[in-house]
DNA sequence: TGTACATCAGTGAACGCGCGTTCACTGATGTAC
DNA sequence: TGTACATCAGTGAACGCGCGTTCACTGATGTAC
């Protein structure tokens, strides 16, 4: 048993690795597969283990969201990074595919972070990861409003249809249709922000 | 003990009771204070009794989101009979007012219906009920569509909108916003639908 | 460098809980005659 | 109208299950001297 391998009473990292085990648990068998007890044994611990880390199931679950809604962040800004930063049209579609693609690849994790499950929201893990994501969609609107007002109702028009065909697709949860296709479908849908700036 | 309060070994209907029962439960404790035990109690019966109308925990919930969409659909059906059918525009942001208000009065069924909780869709009572919302919403898609293709875009326009809004005013769930509140926002934030057919 | 000790993360057994489910039963209802 | 009987919805006790949680413990780590 070489020093590598050698089995360590105490674990290292168990508070991260709970949470990864928790991802690992959502994306495969939904948001009723996460338990502590179940996350411990993925981690490779006693299930006693997790409370020295996690005072209970919600603060697991917020945690692990928070987690999540960096990944989101990511996914967001790696398909921004991919096109032209002097298109802002371009560049709302692209934090668009991201957003999809994220929900697409981790449904349960998107569930979590937006549905009805019990989180603790106020707290700086997930209020600030979840702020990072509220930043970065903030920024691809800048380009299209004028003053706060106009910048918050083009936040809230992007966001919600970008959430809700989201949504709207996860819940239809037949046979997933190809990521390309979901993606084709909603820039189909999309209307042409450009425009809606003059219509004011 | 008069003939109309007496207890009957049979309950009637209990099928609808324990529905009814579920909607109760969910208002009162969110998605995880549904069980079919609780249901039983609240219903007034033995928790051994539900078996015989519900052959599983996912069945009680497939008939609670069935019935869950006739009361969803009813509320954008009653908003929309308080605005003039020729302002085409106005029974869109009619229904969307129902759609909200339905949401906001039913958070945690609202997520039953749409968020990431297993049910069986395909089966006649939800398959059926699910439809009838559709069908409103396409309705009040039809001013705005030349055929086919531009309706199913109008529609996941319209319905994305609407259901993104809600999706994350439930989501912030942070001292409920007033109800006249949020449908304002939500009509501030909404485009102007007639221009829409003309830019394509 | 070596020793003593405090700290703390993980163990494994045990607890009570609510859950879905099964089962023999009971009593009301509805039907055949 | 009355009687016999089949049907079926609800009862209440019991089952095993996985869950979160507690607890005394153990062994590794890190620090003081």
């Amino acid at each position: 048993m070489t020093a590598s391998t050698k089995p360590s009473h105490h674990h290292g990292n168990l508070r991260s690795a709970l949470i990864e085990a928790g991802v690992q648990l959502l994306r495969e068998g939904g948001l009723e597969a996460l338990t502590l007890r179940k996350a411990a044994g993925v981690a490779g611990v006693s299930h006693a283990a997790p409370a020295h880390h996690f005072a209970s199931l919600t603060n697991l679950r917020s945690a692990i969201a928070a987690a999540g809604f960096e990944i989101f962040d990511a996914s967001m800004k790696c398909e921004i990074k991919k096109v032209s930063p002097s298109n802002p049209s371009e560049v709302v579609r692209a934090a668009c595919r991201g957003y999809i693609l994220f929900a697409i690849e981790n449904p349960a994790l998107f569930s979590l972070m937006f549905g009805g499950t019990e989180l603790i929201r106020e707290e700086p893990p997930l209020g600030a990861s979840s702020g990072h994501a509220y930043e970065t969609l903030t920024n691809i609107c800048l380009p299209f409003s004028t003053d706060a007002k106009s910048l918050e109702k083009m936040r809230m028009l992007v966001w919600s249809l970008v959430h809700g065909f989201t949504s709207l697709m996860l819940a239809q949860q037949k046979n997933f249709p190809l990521v390309d296709d979901a993606i084709q479908q909603f820039e189909e849908m999309l209307p042409d922000f450009s425009k809606f700036q003059s219509m004011e």
